[in-house]
DNA sequence: ACATTGGATACCGTATACAGTTGTGCCGAC
DNA sequence: GTCGGCACAACTGTATACGGTATCCAATGT
């Protein structure tokens, strides 16, 4: 049932930096699943990854140790694979976020540097575009580059890396709802209102805009998912022998 | 200067569990970390550790990067060391445990269950008793059962081990504080405070009192934390060269 | 006396090898 | 046709081995 890895045509190449093998393995693998490159039903076995980066399995085996260890995986007996949120997951990784982000981004309005403004104008930019011609890839990386930067203005790097990782893990559902439904209305006017908030170096506004924008995305995700898993066991029930090709709809969601 | 970790009579005796001895030998380690049996100017290294347990390398290996991983550690070229915590990173950390911890134990409260009530009860006695008795260590454990316990209760388990996590980082400096000065004291009384609420089964109340709680334990961790740091100071200042037997003073705080 | 350089050493990262376990597909029995 | 083994293949976890590099020490030169 559950799909490989299909082998990545010169990942090699992306390995650049001078670090060490299992560093850049890890980053590597970390920025796909950000990216949610790799999805739910594949199967991630560190033999496969090892030939196809062309290294050992040691490497391989640390970063999905590692990246199983900070939630990017779930284990099991038998390789890793990104794991199958519950609804009850995403409520609790939503109550994390809830608590923490507004004080991070208060901070950052109140930390808010020169070049960090620059990028955010560029990402707000960008999102504008992407906005008025309806263009959802662009979206999403416009609000992935927003967020990106004003959490690099929070100075509190652990505040900062414990919002990210909770980030990256309902990156899945994030990208679905964007692309589902109108709620990139609500998003397009959340990041304008926050990116309001940062130019005026307004923590209090900030940290409110940010309740208010992380509220409507928590609906907006759950209502999305619900639908997701309702459709899925709609699938399920009545014929669970459907063929693969026909399986869960987020084959085709990556 | 940084002493080694000296060999552990028997602490293969302590692996007990079934699992894999990379995840018995973590769960040792950091068992070990949290009780501040190892302490800072120790070198960890791989292969020591694997023949004091009398396993390879590997399994130590992935252990100790795990902890790092996890902030328990940190990595040098030369081994792992707990890492000094400076005031900016306590700091930070209490920066996050301020916004998690009181709504943790309004969770906690609204969830209680009978066991956990048990848990809390037994724990506050002891931490009774330890008070009575003055008596620093048992005040030291009661309070981690104590924590151990409503932190159970919590059913988010990312809101729940993010928490620990953070507790466990400023461990170190937190049975300074203890130790150190009245502040049992303050202790003392926001367990009860916080056992009163718990047991009220007032989500409100237990999180002002963990709030409250919270900035009085802060406050005292800074007051030690920064004469530890001045005496530190003060003791390289003058002589660099004084021996390894009268240093920092955190040798005997183990 | 102190700085510099060479070598020895300790340690890390990666590779390879081996053993144990678990899923899986095949075959035979009912 | 279905169910129960049975053997094989796959994958994980641990061990051993090897090369590279950073650190330490000592010897030499200034």
């Amino acid at each position: 049932m559950a799909r490989r890895l299909n082998a990545p045509s010169e990942i090699v190449a992306r390995l650049s930096k001078p670090d060490s093998l299992s560093e850049r393995i890890y980053a590597d693998l970390r920025q796909r699943l950000q990216r949610c490159e790799i999805g739910p039903d594949v199967r991630l076995v560190d033999t496969e990854i090892a030939s196809a980066y062309g290294t050992s399995r040691m490497p391989v085996r640390e970063a999905l140790l590692r990246l199983a260890n900070e939630g990017y995986l779930a284990g099991t007996t038998r390789g890793f694979m990104v794991p199958r949120l519950a609804l009850s997951d995403i409520r609790d990784i939503f109550e994390v976020r809830r608590l923490l982000e507004p004080q991070a981004a208060a901070n950052a309005a109140r930390d808010l540097d020169e070049p960090t403004e620059a990028e955010l104008t560029a990402a707000i930019r960008e999102a504008r575009e992407a906005s008025r011609l309806d263009d959802v890839e662009r979206l999403i990386v416009a609000n992935i580059r927003f967020r990106a930067a004003w959490l690099g203005a929070v100075r509190n790097e652990r505040l900062a890396n414990t919002i990210a990782r909770f980030v990256d893990h309902v990156q899945t559902v994030r990208l679905g709802t964007l692309r589902g439904s109108g709620t990139r209305k609500v998003v397009a006017d959340g990041l304008e209102g926050l990116y309001d908030a940062f130019l005026r170096r307004d923590p209090t506004a900030a940290a409110k805009r940010m309740a208010t924008f992380m509220a409507a995305a928590e609906e907006a995700f759950f209502s999305v998912r619900k639908a997701e898993l309702d459709r899925e066991d709609a699938a399920e029930t009545p014929d669970s022998k459907s063929p693969a090709s026909k399986s869960p709809a987020a084959e085709d969601a990556r």
